[in-house]
DNA sequence: CGTCCCACCTGATTGC
DNA sequence: TGCAATCAGGTGGGAC
């Protein structure tokens, strides 16, 4: 369910909500899966912490959590939750029926909880470590534990960065758009948008896209982002905080999902095909 | 290493 | 109506 905007709305709510609060409590599922750390581990790292800060990462939401008693950058930890295909962060107060696949739960000092729920059980959770202090050429020091994610990120990416990251590729343009170790944050509904705004076909070679075409790409995958996130992200079915807050690009969606139905742009059928195992949808006629 | 394909899960929808 | 097949917004690992 969640790409990028979907997953900076539920970071930014649940952030609205939460900030400042201490975890008295962890409740954990034991469903080895969802734990890519140790149960133990994550309920030692969160219980009696402050939650300094929620955010986004490429798909990653990252709670950063603050020792109480010691100030200092090396006592701040970070939880990680990706939400999968399914995954949902909810933010209850425990009156609310627990919903089932409620998968860990945080107790708030105020009471109320923070329940990560998943049915199919692709999301994961765990602890970032990080080294002390780390050194990079273009850094100075850097002492505060940093998520950084698997790839760079789409919205603030430079255009030379940008046709960087496809040159030489051979696999199709859809699929490196959905290779979170080149961009992280975009996913199977933005990619296909994206694509139709560039006016690009999903098969096309990455490696043989010209320089203008990517400049389209990522202009189109900036302003479809941009706009997602302004209206919430996509709801094709709902996530969100416990006030069943939810998206609406969905409408604007213009070949995601509208396999058959005619383009909003020269009336020719969307063609759904099959790249790189997920479904991809585009109009034959105006991507090249 | 780059690329392809499947497994990992449950639930909703489609199709016979 | 009923039941089985298919599909779903994601990733990680193994094969080549």
């Amino acid at each position: 369910m969640p790409e990028l905007p979907e997953v900076e709305t539920i970071a930014n709510g649940v952030h609205a909500r939460v900030q400042g609060q201490r975890i008295a409590s962890v409740w954990t599922s034991g469903k080895p899966q969802t734990f890519k750390s140790p149960e133990a581990e994550i309920s030692d790292a969160l219980t009696g912490a402050m939650i300094e800060s929620v955010r986004r990462v490429g798909k990653t939401i990252v709670m950063t959590l603050t020792r109480a008693g010691s100030k200092t950058d090396r006592s701040r930890i970070e939880f990680l939750i990706h939400l999968g295909m399914t995954g949902r962060l909810l933010v209850s107060s425990p009156d609310v029926p627990q919903p089932p696949h409620t998968h860990a739960i945080l107790t708030l000092a105020d009471h109320r909880e923070i329940r990560f729920v998943d049915p199919r059980r692709f999301g994961r959770l765990s602890i970032h470590h990080s080294a002390a202090p780390q050194r990079t050429t273009e850094n100075v020091e850097r002492s505060t534990p940093h998520y950084t994610g698997p790839g760079r990120e789409p919205l603030t990416i430079s255009l030379g960065d940008f046709v960087a990251l496809f040159r030489g590729r051979k696999t199709p343009i859809k699929a490196a758009l959905l290779n979170q170790s080149l961009l992280h944050g975009v996913g199977n509904i933005y990619a296909d948008e994206a694509l139709f705004r560039a006016g690009i076909r999903p098969r096309r070679q990455a490696g043989r896209t010209t320089r203008a075409e990517l400049a389209r790409l990522r202009t189109a995958l900036q302003t479809v982002l941009k706009r997602a996130i302004k209206l919430g992200g996509s709801s094709v079915s709902d996530y969100v905080d416990a006030d069943g807050m939810r998206g609406y690009f969905q409408i604007e969606h213009k070949v995601y999902g509208r396999g058959r139905e005619p383009c909003t742009n020269c009336g020719t059928p969307i063609r759904k095909i099959v790249v790189g195992g997920r479904g991809t949808h585009f109009c034959p006629t105006c991507q090249k």
